[in-house]
DNA sequence: GAGCAAATTCCATTGAGTGGAATTCTTTGC
DNA sequence: GCAAAGAATTCCACTCAATGGAATTTGCTC
């Protein structure tokens, strides 16, 4: 297919600098050497080389000794502003650390992108805990684990089904469930109104997850307590789950898709991180 | 000077796509217009409209209703791998959750990278702490807050000289401190060992930080704890600092700036997120 | 220190990137 | 509800930046 075709082939060469992040993004702590990314990116050293010398002059990538390549934490600094879409984030933040003090677990606050869900924000309790999506910015498919399928659960009819489609295969794949599992577990959720999955694929944990609904009634992101299972026998669970949909509420009254408010003329300049051009057009020499 | 421009002019279209997403980073909760990107960049909105496309078409960007763009949650994600630099975070997690669940006080851990300090991981207390580099993913010059001294503090005389140099001037806009008192707090962490500056900017606050050495005795990264004023006296303190030091110790021997038995050929698609590209490429028409 | 492998630079060719202009779509004011 | 203004998007011919093969340099290995 000549759609295909176009897809694989990445014609602008923005494209094929944006590919050799998105590698850089799977490669080992030590960072990738040279010919392993244009391998990678089927593209020929010549031009992996130069495209790289871009990105690390817009310090998206820092070059180690020993001749390997690797994301710079310049480029996770710049990235970070794009975690808090509709301000989910800074709004859920005091009500994840309120959970986590009163609870005493993790929670983590899991916002839907496309076909999956990615951890955008935790709140610890007082040991690590092993999940699905494992750290802040990790992204699983719509389905696996609690949080994840709280959200696939409760969204409108017509796109359940074109993610279900997409997805399955990708369960499959990682062992989660087959499609009857996922469909009973969906049902289930939403007479329930939350999430308790047991998939037994992380031994001896389990949790809960409770939908976020934004003014339109829209799921848009889901909280999750991660823990032990004895800590969410008959006796804890139930309250646990009215504390979260509590909060779950109280949040999503105040997230609204867009406002309209936000339409002035903004300051683009004001926030914390300034642009990474920004910074890299000055160099140490340019101080007088 | 030529040199200048030629780092204001963007000679690259990937430099031009990577300055459009430095642009997008400052941009407000709402997203960014076409034409105001356009100009932020300095380039007709054709081309940024046509490197837009390419960014979407990888992910990078969303554009939202309203005719707006903004960073992607998958782009968030993307850059998340980013964060673990000579495995820095995965190793010291543990001892931030410890420390937290102990001290009952929000733990940072700050990384270095060129002349800023980079919050990489956070383990939170029971209350939201507000600190100069504000959340995970917050840069800060080196030089303002606990966290960010310690480490100017323990840099090798060169580079130190080389960061104040280039540093003084941010300090002074933000408002921070003059080079005296910034010399003065230096010698007293290197004196002391910790760093325990009280600017008084963020009114209540204060805390107390240590540096992390590697192997090779280089400051990489600071342990740093935020809390309420009352929570530092002089009953407190040398606990928490005693505390501090020795999760930093044990973090330092595990972190060695290169392994060379990472040379073996790696797996790169092993990671918990797939490269965006990767993902992009399948569409839910595509599932058989 | 020689030999090898990988990274980096060079350069002539070519087709992708560019911006002005035309078109389409939205919003706003009356 | 219509018209005018303002954005966003598409088009297109020209041009210069991107390309990859080849040459050079660097660094690693034995």
């Amino acid at each position: 297919m000549k759609k295909q075709a176009d897809d694989l082939a990445a014609p602008t060469s923005l494209q094929r600098g944006l590919r050799i992040l998105a590698v850089l993004g799977s490669a080992p702590v030590g960072g990738m050497r040279l010919s392993d990314i244009a391998e990678a990116c089927t593209a020929s050293e010549a031009t992996t080389h130069r495209l790289l010398k871009s990105l690390i002059a817009e310090r998206f990538v820092d070059q180690t000794t020993e001749r390997r390549y690797r994301l710079s934490l310049d480029f996770f600094s710049l990235a970070a502003c794009a975690a808090n879409p509709d301000n989910l984030r800074d709004i859920c933040r005091p009500h994840l650390i309120h959970l986590s003090a009163t609870l005493n677990d993790t929670v983590f606050l899991l916002v839907r992108s496309g076909f999956h869900a990615v951890c955008v924000d935790r709140a610890e309790g007082p040991f690590p805990i092993r999940s699905f999506t494992g750290d802040i910015g990790g992204r699983i498919p719509l389905g696996i684990g609690q949080g994840s399928l709280v959200i696939l659960a409760f969204l409108p009819e017509e796109e359940r089904e074109e993610v279900i489609r997409f997805n399955i295969p990708r369960l499959l794949d990682m062992g989660a469930m087959d499609e009857v599992v996922l469909r009973t577990e969906i049902a289930r959720a939403v007479a329930q109104g939350y999430s308790g999955v047991e998939t037994g694929i992380i031994p001896g944990m389990t949790g809960v997850a409770v939908p976020i609904f934004d003014t339109n009634g829209r799921v848009v992101a889901a909280l999750s307590v991660g823990t032990l299972k004895e800590r969410l026998g008959p006796d804890r669970r139930p309250t646990v789950i009215e504390l979260l949909r509590r909060e779950a509420a109280i949040i999503g009254a105040r997230v609204s898709p867009f406002d309209p408010a936000l339409r002035r003329p903004a300051q683009y300049l004001g926030g914390v991180v300034a642009p990474l051009a920004a910074a890299s057009r000055v160099t140490p020499g340019d101080v007088s």
